[in-house]
DNA sequence: CGCCCCGGTTACCTCTCGGATACCGGTCCG
DNA sequence: CGGACCGGTATCCGAGAGGTAACCGGGGCG
């Protein structure tokens, strides 16, 4: 059944790392450069940016553009592939923004149980 | 914007630990035994398998039923909130079947570039 | 009794992820 | 020249996820 390497076993079908799904979604807009990803995610050291932004763009999921000329800046936007993402992450933000409280509910209820017996 | 914490930075939008989805899926079909699971998820050892459980029992997505009686038995069961997840699920899911080959080309790719400089 | 199955638990180890902190080269600007 | 901003790196570290292997108590069963 699930015998081989399962795709869903593996890291795409969890959004990427940590932060991932929150670096694309600032990225929904349009391209950003780093220092304007560092603002709302400014709970993320920069090598944990980094590392981040290098696998999404390994994936295929954001193109990292080096604007050269004087003021050279460094741009990330989503690749069509990217942005093909944001569909089942909505999904999963919707079924977050629905249940959450009944998850949160549940937890409360089981460590009410843990101490109880 | 994402000052605080925000739920899609925890895990239930990333489907729990890395065995949960597989998880939710064999329980897709009914109620299933640990040693059923086993069979299906061979690759995962019984430690990993109740640690994964247990997170599953405790945000309210199975329901741990121990029925008595001579040859006792343990059945794990979704719940409703359990099946709720399955929506988003399913949407990862068919967004890696679509995707997928475009993600491992996307990956050679880069590495190629990486080697070439 | 001895053995097996069921549903785990325990101890231990490794390895990766993510965080903290500091630093760095290039460029512009006064 | 001095300083600031930009886009990162380098280094160190702790926690925890996950894997390995062994063990275990209860119940049936020959």
């Amino acid at each position: 059944m699930f015998d081989e390497l399962c795709p869903s076993s593996l890291n795409p079908i969890r959004f990427g790392d940590k932060w991932a799904p929150l670096v694309i979604r600032c990225l929904e807009g349009g391209p950003r450069r780093f220092s304007e990803l560092r603002v709302p995610l400014r709970r993320v050291t920069p090598k944990v940016l980094t590392a981040s932004l290098r696998a999404l763009e390994r994936d295929g999921f954001v193109e990292r553009t080096v604007h050269p000329g004087p003021l050279q800046r460094v741009e990330y936007a989503l690749t069509p592939l990217g942005r093909s993402l944001l569909g089942p992450l909505e999904a999963a933000c919707a079924w977050a923004g629905e249940h959450w409280d009944e998850l949160l509910d549940a937890r409360e209820a089981y460590e009410g149980r843990q101490q109880a017996g």
